[in-house]
DNA sequence: GCCGTTTTCGGCCCGACTGTTTTCAGTCG
């Protein structure tokens, strides 16, 4: 291969071509601009690298990918460039490309301003339109005016602070800022019902903009309320039935009203995805319907139908209600057509979390939690859990010999026999975090590990390695006789650091063979393993425990942000080992 | 350019809001 083209890169590649589509000739090439899109969402949404597939050739039948752009993506890989999107976009200047970065950019508003002053420096590009604002140069434009120019300064402005068309927050962060304005919304007399929507409703990873429904029979008056938020920092539009502001910490809060007779079709349009309902409309067109956020149409007459739940607007369609983290047209449509829907975990099946870090000062090689073994015991009896699974970092390696080290597990061994004898409402689980080291040994000697039931492994360190290489230093380190659960599998920090890179593929089938466990850590900036690599490890068979990665007491309240990561990976209870008993999550352990 | 439980040809989701306009273009979700 001559190239190494990432994901995000061809993504924006295909999304360069729908704009230069769009400029030069919008209307002609409608259908175009809108697969290539489709495209490019496609693979934003991807956890396999186009790149790996490529070279297994498996390029084909991927949902939005047809012959079409699938040959452009081979001659990508195999040449390093694209003769046909090159000769699509050839006409247009590379700073067009940049601006697109920037909110309330467009295709059309970005080339006029980069063609009718001659901007050619992509680097320059921001700075240059920036003056060109304040010189009063734009408003002359046709097609400009003051308010349009003022706007482009701000634009430009928020952009340099962070606000882009692609910057999103971890999950957990949202979800505060969302309940905070809910629970402003909720002091209105005039606010019904208010709800999350988007992706904060279907509970992805991260969230872009914080979507909010509220049910009501006068939009105009909680639109004014909305408006007087108090970390208001500017209104970016208000019309008569939606508004958009920007918070104090420069997120941006979309809300939407709707009157209460028809809040069911507001809460299924935004909680989306766009893809889900494209698909689902194009569905029920097909049969002559008509979906919008107002209700059904049928074709012929102008009767628009109401639906007060969304429950009644799946059900006219002849679908099940269909839970929203799935809502990601991965094939829900057509099993909830056949009523055929899965049966996802929900938090109230967790029996017990396996990752708890307590203040027993084990002298780790990692951070030491901050609460005793005792008080997350009585946590874990709050949670009506069965069992709790202490699992520290092991004792460091470099600064114990390994006698000091099989000492301290001895130690620690007795200290929860101990322990084990004035708890007995929750069942308690002898683990250890060890490290798996580059080589694909894991930290401690077998002698020091006679002292625990299991391992959970994970990588902590050396984090960039060739693909292959990494792959051999999991799998040795999940060979491991007592390793049992590979925890956070990717290492990911969500905006922090890009996951490591394995193949999956041969991690899952190992795991699926050989009865380990993946872990879905619920650590608000982990979120790992990532939902979709969660679903491909469920195809293949693959078991999951889900856990908190706990530091501190209240962290053994972030579990359903796990259950949210695996509801949206399609796992059933069946597919999570902590939803089983003591005695047979204990067995599987040690088995 | 993609796709198929009416189709391998002939369709392709539906609407809000703003600014610069007198009926629409552009952007966004």
């Amino acid at each position: 291969m001559k190239n190494d083209f990432s994901n995000e890169k061809i993504a924006q590649l295909l999304r360069d071509v729908a704009a230069s589509y769009t400029i030069q000739n919008e209307g002609k090439f409608r259908f175009q601009i809108i697969a290539y899109q489709k495209a490019a969402d496609t693979i934003e949404g991807m956890t396999q690298q186009l790149r790996d597939l490529y070279s297994e050739d498996k390029l084909d039948n991927i949902p939005g990918i047809g012959t079409s752009i699938s040959a452009s993506l081979k001659e990508l890989f195999s040449t390093g460039k694209v003769n046909h999107f090159e000769s699509i976009m050839k006409d247009i200047p590379t700073p067009v490309f940049r601006l697109l970065e920037v909110p309330t950019f467009g295709p059309k508003k970005a080339y006029k301003l980069v063609t009718k002053f001659k901007l050619a420096n992509p680097d320059t590009v921001f700075e240059d339109v920036k003056k060109l604002a304040e010189e009063g140069r734009i408003a002359e434009l046709e097609g400009f005016g003051q308010k349009s120019e003022a706007d482009i300064l701000r634009a430009l402005e928020e952009f340099k602070k962070g606000k882009t068309k692609t910057n999103r927050m971890p999950y957990p962060f949202a979800f505060e800022l969302a309940e905070k304005m809910i629970e402003y919304l909720k002091k209105s007399p005039d606010v019904v019902e208010a709800f999350p929507l988007g992706s904060l409703r279907r509970k992805r990873s991260t969230i872009g903009d914080i979507d909010i429904a509220v049910a009501t029979k006068k939009p105009q008056k909680v639109l004014d309320y909305f408006i007087d938020y108090p970390y208001l920092e500017r209104i970016i539009e208000k019309g008569t039935a939606t508004s958009s502001i920007l918070t104090a910490g420069g997120k941006q809060i979309d809300l939407m009203t709707q009157n209460p007779d028809g809040f069911g079709s507001l809460l299924q349009h935004f909680t989306g995805s766009k893809q889900h309902n494209v698909h689902l409309r194009e569905y029920a067109l097909r049969k002559g319907l008509s979906l919008s956020e107002y209700g059904i149409k049928e074709k012929d007459k102008g009767v628009q139908k109401k639906f007060k739940t969304e429950e009644d607007f799946y059900q006219f369609l002849g679908l099940d209600w269909i839970p929203p983290e799935i809502r990601e047209d991965e094939g829900e449509i057509e099993l909830a057509l056949k009523h055929n829907l899965p049966k996802l975990v929900e938090l109230k099946d967790i029996k017990g979390d396996l990752h708890i870090h307590s203040s027993y000062p084990i002298e780790p090689s990692h951070d030491l939690g901050r609460t005793s073994m005792s008080d997350l015991l009585e946590k874990a009896k709050e949670l009506h859990y069965e069992y709790l699974g202490f699992s520290e970092h092991n004792p460091s390696v470099g600064n114990h010999s390994e006698k000091e080290i099989y000492q301290i597990m001895k130690k620690r061994h007795k200290y929860i026999e101990d322990i084990k004898k004035y708890n007995k409402s929750i069942r308690v689980i002898n683990l250890l975090e060890t490290d798996i080291l580059a080589d694909g040994k894991v930290a401690l000697p077998d002698n020091c590990l006679e002292f625990v039931d299991g391992l959970i492994v994970s990588v902590h360190s050396v984090f960039s390695m060739d693909k292959e290489k990494m792959t051999k230093r999991i799998l040795k380190g999940l060979s491991h006789p007592k390793a049992k659960i590979l925890a956070h599998p990717t290492a990911r920090l969500i905006n922090q650091r890009e996951g490591l890179t394995a193949d999956w593929n041969q991690v899952f089938e190992f795991a699926a063979t050989n009865n380990k466990a993946l872990e879905i850590n619920s650590w608000p900036t982990r979120l790992d393993l990532p939902d979709t690599l969660v679903k491909q490890a469920k195809e293949m068979g693959v078991k999951f425990v889900i856990d908190t990665d706990t530091h501190d007491v209240i962290h053994m309240n972030n579990m359903l942000y796990g259950v949210s990561v695996a509801r949206r990976g399609w796992c059933t209870k069946e597919d999570i080992l902590n939803t089983l008993p003591f005695e047979k999550f204990y067995k599987w352990l040690t088995q």
